[in-house]
DNA sequence: TTGAAGGGCTTAAAATAGGTGTGAC
DNA sequence: GGTCACACCTATTTTAAGCCCTTCAAA
């Protein structure tokens, strides 16, 4: 029995029959040892590795410190997301073959190390086990930016069949997450787990059928979607508790949903405005006010009948456009092709937008807040669903005439004599610099 | 012995310290929901004991994930890291914005010299506050540029009397 | 002084917006058609398929099939008049059938905005970085932060990266001419300075653009058929990263309809690249 | 307590280049 | 241990939409 670990000194190795595989693990690191030195490789795995690395004879000389550093480190992480044995091996022999891939052998040890996660987060996602790149991040202690950069590198590199984890993969197991069995809460805060899942997927489908999901991080609009099915299963005692009261009540660790509230909050406004277009296509509600605030105790009709009422609201809502425009005639139509994107005979030129304030102009132009709307044609009036970031434009760029140039004009010497300083200038700016120098 | 783990604290050793906190905090009131990881004094990710045997002891049995049921233990699978580095910028008050406007006129677009007479405004700041009002109010950057002979006057001015007092 | 005045303003061999430059005439993408084998299309090649790819394929072939690509807002194109003169209405009905997706010899009828040009230019000479620093009011100096001075002009509003080298990054602009026009006055700054600048090997070596489509996109659709050439991490990025092969353009691709192509040498990649990718992203358009 | 608003970061490309991290030989 | 050959930080520009942070105003 190895009485240290070779990789951090603990002496706090034990046997660990783990996944019916015999063998000492360090408690500590996460190092798998056995007799004295680690088994690193996986060597068994066959899978065609491009470089024998350290040819199986010199094992002990070779790897690098930062190598087996590295794979305690990925079978920490892989021991810490529970990965089964076969998982964990994959994991060790493609980080293997990612650490002596040429593009990376002159990285920082940083990267190498993310480098590991990337290993974990590619098994994973090939196996379907619900782990998201932030969970990676978090147990490397680097931020999700650098993850991902080195996650495309590392994919490209070694020509890793990207597959990413769907926010349906990762619906189930998040569900599960909440502690709401009846013996964790109050009986009326209760729901089965399933329940909880069903309710769940079709809201995130709904969500997904009106362009909510695209473009967004799963796991906030996962919260969302699971605080209104949530609510929805029992309104009338849980629709006053708020999605913070609800994830305390689940018993949902703070680190997981605290720094994302605010977009869970805008996807739980996106989410009812959806279900209220929606509700006040029921028939039986037929006059009756559907608010966001009162939407809740409607979910399950509305989900019952989704695909139907979403067909409805969407005629509707075109019977409706057909009607106004009939009335509106007439008028000159759909401007859409002088959008500034349309072909223009001088494109850089657009004369449309003469902009008023030109260099030159002394006093400030107070057209300021032109164009905070769409313009009265634009192409998202003519859907009732858009993603969000269509029908809320901010303010459209004003893009100023370009100045329409040969690039051979002359340049007069007085403007470049503009961009010199004086002698006098000379002198006080170094006398700046050099108190400021002397202050600091 | 420099050890990978080592070179990423050096890195980010600040935020570090933030994550280290949270997750003492967290580890005391709820041992199973999530395997945990302490983070030692050199920075080092370590397997929280506790959780590694609840981990192995719940592992004697089927393994999920060779039965392929996604539904077992699901732990922190879905927690989120956020490392971001987010730099807050307070907001520059009118006064400021004028003194930034005056240091333009004088200095030019020389943003670190700026960030020095700002003292409570790093360069990227300054340079953040060029790019803005270029963008919302152009007419005074150049304003600001064309009056540069203004400013040096200015600045000879209070250069003079008192160097050390500005917009803050 | 100006050595390259009588040089052509554009010796990158101009071209033309499709249908945009041509007033009158109908329009005609000088580009390749689509589907000739160059560019990328969806993932058709049967080696080395893995089985979940493989899935994923026969996946997606049904949910093409089931998309409805049949409501379509667009209008047979036109030449659009100068002067903003509506050319055409909008159907009162958006409910036109349309042939399915890649029609291959129809451009887009929408021409990319350029959004900013790079280019580089060598000043032949040695420069005392130092003393530019000091006596150019439009000019910032850290070697300990940065080894160039970044100077800035108003017109063109452009910056450039001064290196000691003599060598020069001009940055902002928003047309080749306007970034050689900037390139020339930050060349004519550092003369007035002093120092014998010449105006070298000037090229453009980055530009950027935008444009949109006007409809929505599925991009977790567009992944898994052209995942050969993209990358999308909603954790990350909102929008899906595309690596056009030819031309070699990187796209942003956002929800939105927005579309952002940069890595390109001449204007006409950024064209190319949005005739490209324009009846592929009509293929995940599906407004619900 | 809650939101709204505003600012700065994320992604891509490309050149420029010194100083330094990184590991093989 | 020195050389070699990379990596990769600082910096510049520009668009896209989302996230995450702070501040401030109404309930």
């Amino acid at each position: 029995m190895p009485s240290s670990c070779p990789e951090c000194g603990s002496s706090n190795v034990v046997e660990d029959d783990l996944y019916s595989q015999r063998q000492w693990v360090c408690v500590d690191c996460g190092s798998v040892v056995s007799e004295g030195h680690l088994t690193t490789t996986v060597s068994d795995e066959t899978q065609g590795r491009a470089v024998p690395y350290h040819a199986s004879t010199e094992v002990l000389k070779k790897p690098c410190r930062n190598l087996i550093a590295g794979f305690s480190r990925v079978r920490a992480l892989c021991r810490i997301l529970r990965l089964s044995s076969d998982m964990e091996s994959a994991v060790v022999s493609l980080f293997e073959r990612a650490y002596n891939h040429p593009n990376f052998i002159f990285v920082t040890l940083t990267k190498k190390e993310i480098l590991g996660g990337c290993c974990v987060l590619s098994v994973c996602r090939q196996c379907n086990w619900p782990v998201a790149m932030g969970t990676i991040g978090y147990l490397l202690g680097v931020d999700n930016a650098a993850l991902g950069t080195v996650y495309r590198e590392f994919t490209k590199a070694l020509n890793i069949e990207i597959s990413t984890i769907g926010i349906m993969d990762m619906l189930e197991s998040f569900c599960y997450d909440f502690k709401l069995g009846p013996q964790q809460v109050e009986e009326v805060f209760a729901e089965p787990p399933q329940r909880l899942v069903d309710r769940t997927s079709a809201l995130i489908e709904l969500a997904a059928d009106v362009w909510i999901v695209t473009g967004r991080q799963p796991l906030p609009l996962l919260f969302a979607a699971v605080y209104l099915a949530w609510q929805s299963l029992n309104p009338t005692v849980r629709m006053k508790y708020t999605f913070i009261k609800f994830c305390k009540i689940g018993k949902a660790p703070e680190q997981s949903w605290h720094r994302s509230r605010d977009s869970v909050v805008k996807r739980l406004k996106e989410l009812r405005d959806v279900l209220c277009k929606l509700g006040r296509e029921l028939p039986w509600l037929r006059g009756g006010a559907v608010e966001p605030n009162t939407v809740v105790p409607l979910v399950d009709d509305i989900l019952k009948n989704r695909r139907a009422l979403l067909m409805r609201a969407v005629r509707n809502y075109e019977q409706q456009l057909q009607n106004e425009s009939q009335t509106a005639q007439t008028t000159e139509c759909d401007n859409e092709l002088s959008d500034s994107n349309r072909s223009n005979s001088h494109s850089s030129k657009t004369p449309e937008l003469m902009d008023p304030d030109q260099a030159g102009c002394e006093n400030p132009p107070d057209k300021e807040a032109t164009d905070c709307q769409l313009p009265p044609n634009h192409w998202s009036k003519k859907h009732l669903f858009l993603p969000p970031c269509v029908k809320s434009r901010k303010r459209r760029r004003v893009d100023a005439p370009q100045l329409e140039v040969t690039g051979d004009e002359e340049i007069s010497d007085s403007e470049i004599e503009s961009y010199i300083r004086s002698q006098d200038e000379i002198e006080m700016y170094l006398k700046v610099r050099k108190e400021l120098k002397n202050k600091a | 012995a420099p050890s990978v783990q080592e070179m990423v604290v050096e890195d980010d050793g600040h935020e570090e310290d933030e994550e280290r906190i949270e997750e003492s905090q967290l580890g005391e009131e709820e041992p199973l929901l999530v395997p945990r990881v302490k983070v030692a004094e050199d920075g080092s990710l370590i397997i929280d004991e506790e959780s590694l045997t609840v981990q192995v002891s719940r592992t004697k049995g089927p393994n999920p994930a060779e039965d392929r049921d996604p539904i077992f233990e699901r732990g922190s699978t879905t927690t989120y890291s956020s490392f971001r580095k987010g730099t807050y910028t307070k907001p520059w008050s009118s006064g400021e914005t004028e003194m930034f406007y005056l240091a333009m006129s004088m200095v030019g677009t020389d943003f670190s010299m700026i960030g020095q007479l700002f003292p409570h405004r790093a360069r990227m700041e300054i340079k953040n506050k060029f790019k803005k009002e270029e963008r919302n109010n152009s007419w005074r950057i150049d304003k600001a540029f064309r009056e540069a002979a203004f400013g040096f006057r200015f600045l000879q001015k209070i250069n003079g009397e008192d160097p050390k007092r500005r917009g803050k | 002084m100006e050595q390259n005045n009588s040089l052509p303003p554009f010796p990158q061999g101009l071209a033309s917006p499709p249908g945009a430059m041509t007033p009158g005439l109908p329009l005609f993408s000088p580009m390749m058609p689509y589907g000739t084998g160059l560019t990328p299309q969806p993932v058709q090649n049967t080696n080395s398929l893995s089985l979940l790819e493989e899935q994923q394929r026969q996946q997606q072939q049904q949910q093409q099939q089931a998309t409805p690509q049949l409501y379509h807002s667009q209008v047979s194109t036109t030449t659009a008049l100068p002067g903003n003169t509506p050319v055409y209405t909008t159907p009162l009905t958006p409910m036109t059938p349309i042939t399915p997706a890649t029609p291959a010899s129809e451009s887009s009828g929408i021409v990319p905005q350029l959004q900013n040009i790079v280019s580089t230019v060598n000043l032949g000479c040695k420069l005392d970085l130092k003393t530019i620093a000091l006596r150019a009011r439009n000019a910032e100096y850290n070697p300990k932060r940065f080894a160039a001075v970044i100077m800035r002009i108003r017109e063109p509003r452009t910056t450039a990266l001064i290196f000691s080298s003599g060598k020069m990054v001009c940055t902002g602009a928003k047309s080749e001419e306007q970034s050689r026009l900037a390139a020339r006055k930050y060349a004519r700054v550092v003369q007035k300075l002093g120092f014998p600048a010449k105006f070298l090997d000037f090229k453009i070596q980055n530009m950027v653009g935008s444009c949109d489509v006007k409809f929505p996109i599925r991009l977790e659709g567009l992944v898994l058929t052209h995942q050969q050439f993209s990358s999308y991490e909603p954790e990350l990025f909102p929008g899906l990263i595309y690596r056009m092969i030819k031309p070699r353009i990187v796209l942003l691709i956002f929800v939105s309809g927005k579309v952002v192509l940069t890595g390109a040498k001449v204007r006409a990649e950024i064209y190319e690249a949005f005739e490209n990718i324009y009846p592929i992203l009509k293929g995940f358009r599906k407004t619900t």
